[in-house]
DNA sequence: CTGAAAGCGCTTACAG
DNA sequence: CTGAAAGCGCTTACAG
């Protein structure tokens, strides 16, 4: 019978170095943390005693002594973990992260206000060294009291409201304007709006967008061809009919989110109108490309969001105390097919 | 000119709390824990002063004098955080550690040993109280020093080797036999294997029910219908045109990971090709539906793999000291019309 | 260049 | 039922 390998019963700590090295606790500490001026052959032993014992300094007792508190970890509220879109943005940012040496813990927030203060709760509690934030509260004053002097916070995705900080935004407004101006372009007079619920910021600029886009070609607003709260693809493909029926249906139709643009292909695909009804969606997604006809979409760039929200979070974290700083990263407009389709020319 | 609200400068401390209500440090603590047996009225007060100073325990200190050391953090090591699969697996993990109030880490280890071993020891020199890894190495004996006695860490998508721990598996030599029997059934006698990096022990699962498939049917196996080693959707396009240049070029392929799925995708859009060559791919992905034809698969269940290893991880922080155990979480064949396409009948 | 003492915010182990 | 003292693993603030 073999013996299993035994695990390390207590780590050993900064104490244990020091007798075996036979200098203070205080020694071992400056060469841990590589401070100068300590005598080579001292630093040696230490280095040997810490290799004999395997240690490994404890950063969280650390942290609670240092005088900047700072655990090296930060934490990612983000608005769904599972959802690409956060995902990518996830990754981008622990490739940031990693970069300084940080850790990060991440949350979702599901549009729920009540889920967001509790993961704030949570985090501050575990004393995170900087905060990433893509609401789903529609105001954040409660920040203030919330999260420590000294804690930086970054928005992603939504503007802050209430509570001024740095935030990375994508180009909505514009980028929605673009999709309805492209469709304008192809001739299309009659373009639905579907969009998600109408609190969410974003959903708003998309909405502005459109509006902005009918107004600057001298195109009437029809309330008739918008549709909000559209939180899900089966939601939105349940929306289409109904526009359908309308005596004047659309011959295009600009879907404001992801989950939205999927529904509403399911829907045109079911109902054999794929090559009839004009489509441009928010958000590009895998294998738009590989559709029939390709999908046209406003793309916008989750990595490059993420990137820019840790650098502005470690710059602050580095020291940089100007005024707070917005970034918006610019969406990019992606022709596949679906969004140049042109008006039937039936005899409806 | 108003004048921004302060942030809180100073968070109040247990003393702090102490000297407002009254009582000693020790009395706060256990109010603060929810002990039994303080008085009413002290309970009272001291749920006083932690409203008026608004309160929150420092959970860092606590755990650094707790018996028990925990954090209430776990962490999760990845294959990679932006993928849907480790995506999805995530926020498994991250629902049914939320209902243990506990916080998670993450990291993605990009099928790198070296990386692994960095966020094993920056997730453990944070006292994380368990590991959840999704392995890049082939050995994780490693991990028996590295991991501290009492630190559960149960292993997702790829089970361990040199170390004793739960794991959460796919199917995954199951999940590929059934698919090529299913080509087979179709009448397919040249079905090409398209995988991963054979280093990756999903990927010689896979490559292993493909074998035995073709065994079980009495029917050769050809080196030449198989390619190992594709990482990424290009190399997955790039490798088909040989193939297709071989003297009796296969009528089916099994793609045996995701991306390399949507490469021969691709292939077969630009080649013309999609009617005529049947495929089936291991992991379902978004869009496959709407495909056309629709796309068979294999489909994986990323959530219900990050659940089941949640609550082995649970069990095991709640004391379960029993042997290890691994659980198969089992694969779904979803038929779309790529997987049944039949042999072309040319005169080749 | 080096170390002894105090303290970060909390819990443990006691004593009353 | 309550609290004073010690200590978790480390760093700070000194003194030499």
């Amino acid at each position: 019978m073999t013996t299993a390998p035994r695990r390390a019963a207590r780590r050993p700590t900064l104490k244990d170095v020091a007798a075996l090295a036979g200098v203070s606790m205080k020694t071992v500490s400056r060469v841990v943390n590589g401070e100068a001026g300590v005598a080579p052959s001292k630093v040696a032993s230490v280095e040997e005693a810490v290799r004999q014992l395997d240690y490994r300094p404890n950063v969280t007792a650390s942290s609670l002594r240092r005088l900047d508190g700072r655990t090296a970890a930060v934490a990612a509220l983000l608005e769904d973990l599972a959802n690409p879109f956060s995902a990518e943005l996830h990754r981008a940012l622990e490739d940031v992260a990693h970069e300084h040496g940080v850790l990060l813990f991440a949350g979702s927030v599901d549009e729920s206000p009540e889920r967001e203060k509790r993961l704030i709760r949570a985090f501050t509690s575990r004393r995170a060294d900087a905060l990433i934030l893509a609401p789903a509260s529609s105001d954040q004053t409660y920040l203030t009291y919330e999260v420590p002097e000294g804690t930086p916070v970054v928005f992603v995705d939504r503007a802050p409201v209430g509570f001024e900080a740095d935030a990375v935004l994508a180009d909505n407004l514009e980028g929605a304007r673009r999709a309805v101006a492209h469709l304008i372009d192809h001739g299309h007079r009659r373009i639905a709006f579907l969009g998600d619920l109408a609190a969410i910021p974003t959903a708003r600029d998309r909405f502005e967008g459109y509006q902005q886009a009918l107004r600057s070609h001298g195109m009437p607003y029809d309330p008739d061809l918008v549709v909000h709260g559209l939180d899900d693809a089966e939601r939105a493909a349940g929306a289409l009919p109904a526009l359908m029926k309308l005596p004047a249906p659309p011959t295009a139709l600009f879907t404001a989110q992801n989950d939205i643009t999927v529904g509403a292909l399911r829907y045109l695909q079911a109902a054999g109108l794929q090559r009839t009804m004009a489509i441009i969606g928010f958000d590009d997604f895998p294998l738009a490309d590989l559709l029939r006809p390709g999908v046209t979409v406003i793309a916008q760039d989750p990595t490059a969001m993420g990137r820019a929200a840790a650098e502005l979070l470690f710059a602050r974290l580095a020291g940089d105390v100007g005024p707070s700083r917005t970034v918006v990263i610019p969406t990019r407009l992606i022709v596949r097919g679906s969004g140049e389709l042109p008006v039937p020319t039936t005899t409806a």
